[in-house]
DNA sequence: GCCGTTTTCGGCCCGACTGTTTTCAGTCG
């Protein structure tokens, strides 16, 4: 069992024993325990394996949450979960999705109706027997009905690419309005997470009035969901939500601290305050006397830091995994910055499937202030790209090698490729040929449902192959779409590491592959990443800026990143283990 | 269920907004 899944099984306990009304903190606890396995690095199998005790000492899991873990590595399968689920139907979760249904409506409209269904409950509310229930009214039943056909739709989160195209169309149409002093995007997008979902919206305003009725102008008509004196909420017709909230100057800093989040990195943050006689909320940080508040700080983010004993934290960090620990021992990393990126070691041309051409992408490499860029087209097995055999690829090279000699500048191309690990084992080209390259990615393209020993072991023997550079989108999981591989990526950690070979962060916006939580357990084995844009087209080298902010959200620095290196450097990093092997 | 500079019990972050209420529970972030 890989950790999403088991923290998928303490989630759905935890939604259960929410239904059920049971201890709110019990509840909390459980989800605890499910975001600290899922922020693990380490697998929790293997800990299981090596020595169940251990995983007691992982901030979040106690005792009760570290035993289940061990009976559901060994037998695959909670007690807990299956008695709640013989108690509870499980699609009255689905309804509990309903925007503003939480536990105790879901569970009144269950016991009173017994409604366990979208369906029943959508026949319910259209013969009006939802505002016969006590605390239901008519107005009640109309949220629901929309929120029916909401639900699916608002409970996709948006790349964060996405967002990011939203976010600066309302920065520009909020722009228009003088009476807006300051403006700031908070929450996940803010904390660069691969997806979000909603957009939270600062504002520092002399007319609060005039903001919101401007702001309920933006993009078409949206939906107004809630309007009140210093908030406000619309849908647009995507289905994201977007809040909007209006600060006092005094607290936009801690108003910005506080709707960036995390809220757990808030809740660490918040009991903090208390133990020093401090209280924070999005007004500011108080000290309390007694029944007297005294303002202490808030206008800018770093005073809030401040007044706690802290350092400002890069919003990718706050997602309370080791922020507060670095904090402690003065170690917060200086993270990686997109220019500090000396080159880009994964890019296709038109030879495959890419859409411009080897000139076109060296020329646009340039244009971004690379230093060098590794052509990397698909191999042989790749068909549907048009992937390169032997003579296509010694080609390809020899047309790299007469761009290079051609180039006055201090840039270069790297002769690549982008070879196939092929579903039985084994790399799409012979050695001689890949012998000859300056870069070698291996990656899965087939075979991607194979059981995790073979997909594990075809991995393992690509990171052996003495040619073999890094490995490509090593799980090669697509967000929202696809799930990773079944692999063992702490067998592909102790082989990169034993190897000397470097795993890729893809920075494709839906690939992000390996992810924030990976890329750090990477880094905790001494595994040098390379963030590369798998660029198909010139436009697509511009994806960099999303490997950086997912590399930042890992606490990479630039020493960690290996294409922060030039070339010269870079080769010798993956030539020193290769030389020995073939020395011997 | 977790945790400990208030340590084995008794806490556990905090405020805005809505709808159904005549003073507040539920939901959300």
């Amino acid at each position: 069992m890989t950790n999403s899944q088991i923290a998928d099984v303490f989630e759905l306990v935890a939604d259960l024993l929410e239904f059920q009304d049971e201890n709110p903190f019990r509840v909390r606890a459980y989800r605890n325990g499910a975001r600290a396995i899922r922020n693990l690095g380490d697998s929790v199998a293997a800990i299981v394996q090596d020595d169940p005790k251990r995983l007691q000492q992982v901030e979040g899991i106690g005792k009760a949450v570290a035993e289940k873990c061990e009976v559901l590595v060994r037998t695959g399968e909670l007690p807990q979960l299956k008695k709640l689920q013989d108690e509870i139907p499980e699609s009255v979760l689905s309804i509990m999705r309903i925007p503003g249904m939480g536990p105790k409506k879901t569970a009144a409209v269950y016991h009173e109706l017994g409604i366990a269904t979208l369906d029943d409950l959508r026949t319910a509310c259209q013969q009006g027997r939802i505002q016969a229930i006590k605390g239901f009214g008519k107005k009640t039943e109309q949220t629901i009905l929309s929120g029916i056909d909401l639900a699916a739709v608002a409970e996709q989160r948006i790349y964060w690419a996405t967002a990011d195209e939203i976010v600066e169309q309302l920065r520009q149409h909020l722009g228009e309005l003088t009476e807006i002093q300051q403006l700031e995007f908070a929450g996940s997008y803010r904390r660069g997470r691969e997806t979000v979902g909603d957009l939270d919206v600062l504002v520092v305003a002399s007319r609060a009035d005039q903001v919101m009725d401007h702001f309920a102008r933006f993009s078409g008509s949206p939906k107004v969901m809630a309007r009140g004196d210093t908030k406000m909420s619309i849908r647009i017709a995507s289905g994201l939500q977007i809040d909007l909230r209006i600060v006092p100057p005094e607290s936009f800093g801690a108003a910005l601290q506080y709707f960036t989040g995390s809220k757990e990195h808030n809740v660490v943050l918040r009991t903090r305050a208390k133990q020093r006689g401090l209280k924070i909320n999005e007004y500011g940080v108080y000290r309390v006397e007694g029944d007297q508040e005294k303002y202490v700080a808030g206008q800018r983010e770093q005073d809030v830091y401040a007044a706690l004993d802290l350092p400002w934290f890069p919003p990718e960090l706050r997602e309370a995994r080791h922020e507060f620990a670095w904090a402690e021992t003065g170690d917060l990393p200086e993270l990686i910055r997109w220019e500090d990126i000396q080159g880009d070691l994964h890019a296709h041309t038109d030879e495959t499937d890419g859409r411009n051409s080897l000139d076109e992408m060296a020329e646009a490499a340039q244009d971004r202030g690379l230093k060098y860029l590794a052509i990397t087209d698909h191999s042989k097995r790749v068909s549907m790209a048009g992937g390169l055999d032997e003579r296509r690829l010694l080609d390809q090279w020899e047309r790299i090698d007469r761009w290079n000699e051609r180039a006055s500048g201090e840039f270069r191309l790297l002769k690549g490729i982008e070879c196939d690990i092929l579903e039985k084992g084994g790399l799409d080209l012979p050695d001689d040929v890949l012998a000859q390259a300056d870069w070698v990615l291996a990656s899965i393209h087939y075979g991607q449902r194979q059981p995790r020993e073979q997909i594990t072991a075809r991995i393992l023997e690509a990171i052996r192959h003495p040619h073999v550079s890094a490995i490509a989108h090593p799980t090669g999981r697509l967000i929202n779409q696809r799930p990773p591989y079944d692999v063992d990526l702490d067998a592909v950690f102790a082989a990169a590491r034993q190897h000397g070979k470097l795993l890729e962060l893809n920075a494709n916006p839906m690939r992000l592959d390996l992810d924030d939580v990976f890329c750090a357990a990477a880094k905790s084995h001494g595994i040098p990443i390379a963030i590369n844009t798998d660029a198909h087209s010139v436009e697509s080298l511009d994806l960099m800026r999303y490997g950086i902010l997912q590399a930042r959200r890992a606490g990479l620095t630039k020493a960690d990143v290996a294409n922060t290196r030039t070339w010269t450097e870079l080769k010798k990093m993956i030539g020193g283990k290769q030389r020995k092997k073939r020395g011997k």
